[in-house]
DNA sequence: AATGAATGAGTTTTCATTCAT
DNA sequence: CATGAATGAAAACTCATTCAT
């Protein structure tokens, strides 16, 4: 299980044990990930924090070492959600290959829209901070090895293009629906929930090669 | 800055006239680039900048007027270049399609691949700075027009999924392109550049449903 | 100051809530005072008033948002004590008008003297700082408006020359007032106080046209 | 003959010998003189000056040894033309007071309100440039002098108030006049030149004492 | 636990002045 | 003489973090 276990760095963080310090705690972890996600990284202050949680400036390093700290925690329940959603989906059955593509595909792009913001501000730091590179790779983690593993699977069974090397596919195809996360903010690309999971899956199953006779009729014929 | 307006506007980037200030400035856009693709946006400093390039700390100042202003410089000439490399490949004939994927798989791959560092610092920024999430887009803009209209005409000639919407399409397809110029960098994902294009051109071969009877015969059969 | 503008307004300058808080920032108003005082606008650095006051610069920044902001409290302070010396005079009869006069001008005068370094320096300000030229017009209104009244009142009961202007007279009295405040700073101006508003108070009888049946005896017969 | 010998500081200017020269100090003497009233001392950059005079940076250099060796040289010939207003008047009678206060006031009035802005801008330097506070003292010596003599006059002839002290009292009527110069500017004080020469007079002649019978017929009996 | 205040390292930027050509 | 460029000493201001109550 990846991506989960990374909590222990140098300097724990408080654990509240009353009721009040949890309060405060939920409250600056709630303000910071608005924040982070209204202003990126280097626009909030920890100040700003403090005030949006209703404390003062000083709790808030009863409760974070740090600014980093605090994504850190922030990020952990994005990590742990995503996960989650990546791999507790419904158990569909293995010789239905594209519906659980399409099955996949939509967990993993609804849960990093989701949180598209604050991965963005992850990415922001992922670019210098080392630490915050691993998170990032850990919130792909999950799904590109599910990928992998499904397109390994289909290769042996004689359904998918051979000639693909599963991990570099997989990553390239993760990276695919993720930026469709993305770039949905923008205006310009409006496509509804379904929409989106059509195009991605019908890029993907087409993309590892996996036969029109294992499309499912209305996918493989949808006119223009 | 005190409290009377300078009467000049928004001030421009001084031109050099002199061989001299020239070469200023063009150690400077080096140095920059180098620093920022070293250490990204945040760490660096102006004065590391200016030292790098062998010149004192105002100097920089003389021919910049930010930070910013260093990167939008650096910028422009990746933006270009990734244009140019877009824009003039080599022209092959309508009816090569796959052959036609590949070409500008490679050039694009390659172009980004170039400036991938930098890409990232841009990325960074483009978060919360308009102006550069402006500049990122322009850098893909291109391509993505590029495999837009690409995929318009093969399914006009009925050599594609015509249910994929073009735009959406293009976008999500570029992306998978460009993520792999990232995800090069890591260890754990190696292929040589042949081996990079030859994948991803299956995919997108395959992703846009480009029949097989239209891919080379080395594509089509290559073994695992 | 980065892209994003942060969402709050001008920012209002802290207001101490603790006995050590109000000791601080009464520290550096008092610092500030003397170093302006001392060196005028432009030679005064922020570490310098952080110093005197026995804190480090940061602190100056928890009090005051610029320098700018530090001057306009200490004027604060100024324009209310000369407003308070103008204002609350003795209340003298209004048939006493040479008393009046004298009684008007020795608070001023000695209001002014008070304050001339600091009303020097917003001067120096004044020319280009809008804000700071209202701030030296305060200053002054208070006094040029009470003695418009007087002389309104005095022309109505024929005492004063009908022919001069209310405000223009009032004005230009008011300023030679002031200007021997700042006169009395330069060796060879040597006066005490009590010569200096005899000496006022008769230019300025004089100059209305006050009868001189209407001055005390001391004054109208003096000798050399 | 005071004010006027000054120039002789530590580093003389140069001086143009050649035609090309001579036309290039000009233009920047009076760009920086344009721009200092404009916008005062603080806001004018030496490079401003090159450009508004059409020249390159660096040439200034040739000329001026610094913003203050050109300020010093726009305010010598401001001291020499009020010198010469207050001192080259019309030959008067001694025997018409009034009409030699008028003129002397008409005289000084307007060269004063001819430079209020660069007088302006040497005040704001005054308070701490010790240079500076001698040129703005000389500006008004002359006038001073000549207010002070003629009041010795007047007093000797029983004139004028007796217990007067010249000096004091001549500074205090310079200053009056002074700022009559400087609150033209603002709107609110409208009078037109012969209002304010008038004004100031009949002020200057009552506060000094002369007795109405010296005043001419309009003078003294103006109605409101 | 919470709070208000203090800290100070760290950065960008300005601009008068000098200089090589 | 003029020019374009280089210089570097200032200086203001920010903000994460620490601390005394």
């Amino acid at each position: 299980m990846s991506g989960v276990e990374q909590a222990t760095g140098v300097q724990q963080e408080q654990v509240p044990v009353t009721d009040r310090g949890r309060r405060t705690r939920a409250a600056l972890l709630q303000a910071g990930r608005e924040l982070f996600e209204e202003r990126g990284w280097a626009d909030v202050r920890i100040d700003a924090v403090a005030e949006r949680a209703g404390v003062s400036h000083g709790t808030f390093y009863t409760w974070f070492d740090s600014k980093e700290s605090l994504l850190r925690a922030i990020v952990a329940v994005v990590v742990e959600d995503v996960f989650t959603a990546t791999t507790v989906g419904p158990r569909l059955p293995p010789d239905a290959p594209y519906a659980r593509i399409e099955a996949a595909n939509r967990l993993y792009l609804t849960a990093v829209t989701r949180h598209a913001r604050i991965l963005r501000v992850l990415d922001s730091l992922a670019d210098t901070r080392e630490e915050f590179r691993r998170l990032r790779v850990d919130v792909r983690e999950a799904f590109v090895r599910r990928g992998m593993e499904g397109l390994v699977r289909l290769q042996e069974l004689g359904l998918a293009d051979g000639a693909l090397p599963p991990r570099a596919t997989a990553s390239a195809l993760g990276a695919m629906v993720e930026s469709f996360a993305h770039l949905w903010q923008d205006p310009g690309e409006h496509l509804d929930e379904d929409a989106a999971v059509d195009v991605l899956t019908r890029l993907w199953a087409g993309a590892i090669g996996l036969p029109r006779s294992a499309w499912p009729d209305g996918a493989s014929r949808r006119p223009t």
